[in-house]
DNA sequence: TTAGGGTTAGGC
DNA sequence: GCCTAACCCTAA
């Protein structure tokens, strides 16, 4: 029986796209057991939960925690890390940072008490225990941001860049795109149907946003998610805040479960470690700061927080903002026919090949044939700046064929 | 992923 | 205009 518990406990994770519907309920309901797979089925629901969140930006730091808490759990079970989980704790600790951002200016002190807060203690720790949570897209994220409050154009430009679409200045037919939800999404899914994520994003993603090894969040259809929660938020407006409070005791109910497999001494029914329960209060002051017409937009006034703390009535910050992108970086090669350039048929600019390079490639050849790939791949420094293709047509010429 | 034909750009 | 090297496209 628990075997179909767990066939339907994977077909609700793996088909629900509703961001108001808590998966944990289900996985409560079916009383899976405590095995191994059942643990990590229960983990994919959190991961769910933690999805919807970001796309109903009702995220918090207390998310944090139980990743960390997450990723000690699979540890002693010696099972990986999967990238789902190291994506949703980057997007959560740059969500939870980049909320600070808007309306405020980094004068303003809570942008910077947040940057000390998650990244240089929190995530510091992380890196000192060689976390496998600490990826090359967070220490991205930390160096633009840390980068971004001595930088003034830097910070307003993650800022315009990375804040929620207005509900307001929009016209109908862009106001659904201008939702979280649509970006969240797209994030989840695209690297996967592109590969190295590159040239899908909009305009407003700016040049060199071409990073994204992680396969997101699992499971998330964009256009089903877009549809999801516009019908949603419609239908459901009134209620948002008692649901929201279920799904964040539900969450927090669960943490203490899987808290429990990590300190037996942690029971249903008792409170969360500090560790857990130590979640900041992120509710900025109430008051507005003006618009400055930089193209930034005034945002949904709707409350839909409530796992921070007086969300009740007042607005919040975190249904503001939410990660994007991954930061910059730029690749060395471009990738011919995955939409990376920014015009189609530009030629890449013709450069010509080291003796090096030539040298590492008859030996490459040598040593693996014609298999291009693997000879790429055996000699990455020296072919840092070529493709396969690119070793083929050398060694055509080579050879004279 | 690879092979092979086509295109482009620069030198002569 | 021809040659060459590098880049691009597409079929298998």
């Amino acid at each position: 029986m628990e075997v179909i518990d767990q066939w339907v406990a994977e077909f609700f994770l793996l088909r629900q796209h509703n961001p108001r519907a808590s998966p944990i309920n289900l996985i409560s309901a079916l009383k899976l057991g405590d095995s191994s797979d059942c643990i990590k089925l229960k983990i994919s629901s959190v991961l769910r939960d933690i999805s919807n969140s970001l796309i109903r930006g009702t995220i918090d730091e207390g998310m944090l925690d139980l990743l960390e808490i997450l990723e000690k759990l699979l540890l002693q079970q010696h099972s990986l890390l999967m990238d789902s989980h190291k994506s949703a704790y980057c997007w959560t600790a740059t969500e939870c940072t980049l909320r600070f951002m808007w309306p405020m200016f980094a004068s303003d002190g809570l942008f910077t008490d947040a940057l000390e807060r998650i990244w240089t203690k929190r995530i510091g720790i992380l890196k000192e225990s060689g976390s496998d949570l600490v990826t090359c897209d967070l220490l991205k994220w930390e160096s633009d941001l840390k980068k971004a409050l001595g930088d003034p154009e830097l910070y307003q430009r993650i800022r315009e860049t990375n804040i929620r679409g207005d509900q307001s200045d929009v016209d109908e037919s862009t106001r659904r795109f201008g939702s979280d939800t649509i970006d969240i999404a797209n994030e989840a899914r695209g690297e996967r149907e592109d590969g190295n994520g590159i040239g899908r994003d909009n305009a407003n993603d700016g040049e060199g946003m071409e990073c994204l090894e992680n396969d997101g969040i699992d499971n998330v259809n964009a256009a089903d998610e877009e549809h999801t929660v516009s019908a949603q938020d419609q239908e459901h407006e009134p209620s948002l805040d008692k649901g929201d409070e279920m799904a964040a005791r539900e969450l927090k109910e669960y943490l203490v479960e899987i808290q429990g497999h990590i300190d037996p001494s942690t029971r249903q029914g008792e409170e969360p470690n500090s560790a857990i329960d130590h979640s900041v209060d992120v509710t900025p002051p109430p008051t507005r700061v003006n618009r400055t017409g930089t193209g930034c937009q005034d945002h949904n006034e709707a409350s839909d927080n409530v796992n921070e703390k007086g969300s009740d009535s007042q607005e919040t910050w975190s249904s503001r903002v939410r990660p994007r992108r991954p930061t910059p970086v730029t690749l060395s090669v471009s990738p011919l026919k995955k939409g990376g350039l920014a015009k189609p048929h530009v030629r890449r600019p013709k450069k010509f090949w080291k003796p090096e390079e030539v040298e590492a490639l008859r030996e490459g050849v040598k040593e693996y044939g014609k298999s291009w790939k693997d000879i790429k791949n055996g000699n990455p420094t020296v072919f840092a700046e070529r493709t396969e293709v690119d070793l083929k047509d050398k060694w055509r010429n080579l050879v004279g064929g």
